[in-house]
DNA sequence: TTAGAGGTTACCGTTACGGTAAGGTCAAGA
DNA sequence: TCTTGACCTTACCGTAACGGTAACCTCTAA
């Protein structure tokens, strides 16, 4: 299976595959006479563990050391699990802090007129002015 | 006032201010003899006014946009108001996003023993399994 | 034979800064 | 006066995760 291939099959582009494994998140592929790469159904399941672990928003860190969790024998649950939980935590910052965001650009959008006058209040917002 | 002393005021670092006036988002910064930066409380202003944007997760091109705009008495509030409608827009679609996020890895995590064994809930998600 | 589709490497651009280096400037203490 | 430390300057590298583009090779079908 020739990369274009494998990156529709994954929901990947060629160029992400190649850039993933530049950056050894996935060992280097076979290669044919040609020189071009192929994939068989090993490389396949590691791409789309990594394409599941990105779609989660784990880093192409965190995926690359996902992807060697799961495929060591002697690993335990609790390693999994840490990386998980500090990874779901962040999100959770990251939706408060868009949160936070929401809350005052709604609030300042309802009272703007968009109309044709000059009158902002969000403007008067970024000026530093509380209304 | 030195730029320090301005960075400080905005709640920015000394780089993010020479940033700031080398991307053009604020007016270059008039120099005393001796070549360093000096602020008047129109620069602070500024400087703050985008501080504050940034801190609604404007794009700094955007924030610079909206300095123009609050500086231009021939300004709009239609103007204003649409690109932070758009912004809001992609703030709630990152809300979204992450909380299909959040929602997958907290069914998973707590599934997950998190003890010293290797079965893994969370693993098995990425490898595709479906439970 | 030739055109087009797809493969390869390599390098630049993105966003919004932080880090670091190499050097000039200023104020205060010994 | 000298020095020390804090501050300023410019300039360049690194970040995350790719996408775009160039220059070139390879395969397939008409």
């Amino acid at each position: 299976m020739n990369i274009s291939q494998a990156a529709k099959y994954c929901g990947l582009s060629s160029k992400t595959i190649r850039f993933y494994e530049q950056q050894g998140v996935i060992p280097p592929a076979q290669r044919s006479a040609n020189g071009y790469r192929t994939y068989n159904e090993v490389q396949l399941d590691r791409l789309c563990f990594i394409k599941r672990a990105r779609d989660l928003g784990f880093s192409l860190e965190d995926s690359g050391s996902l992807l060697q969790l799961s495929m060591m024998p002697n690993r335990t649950s609790a390693q999994v699990k840490g990386k998980a939980e500090k990874h779901l935590q962040q999100i959770k910052d990251q939706i408060a802090q868009l949160q936070s965001m929401q809350a005052v650009l709604e609030a300042v959008v309802v009272q703007c007129a968009g109309d044709e006058g000059a009158a902002c209040p969000i403007l008067d917002k970024l000026n530093g002015c509380e209304l």
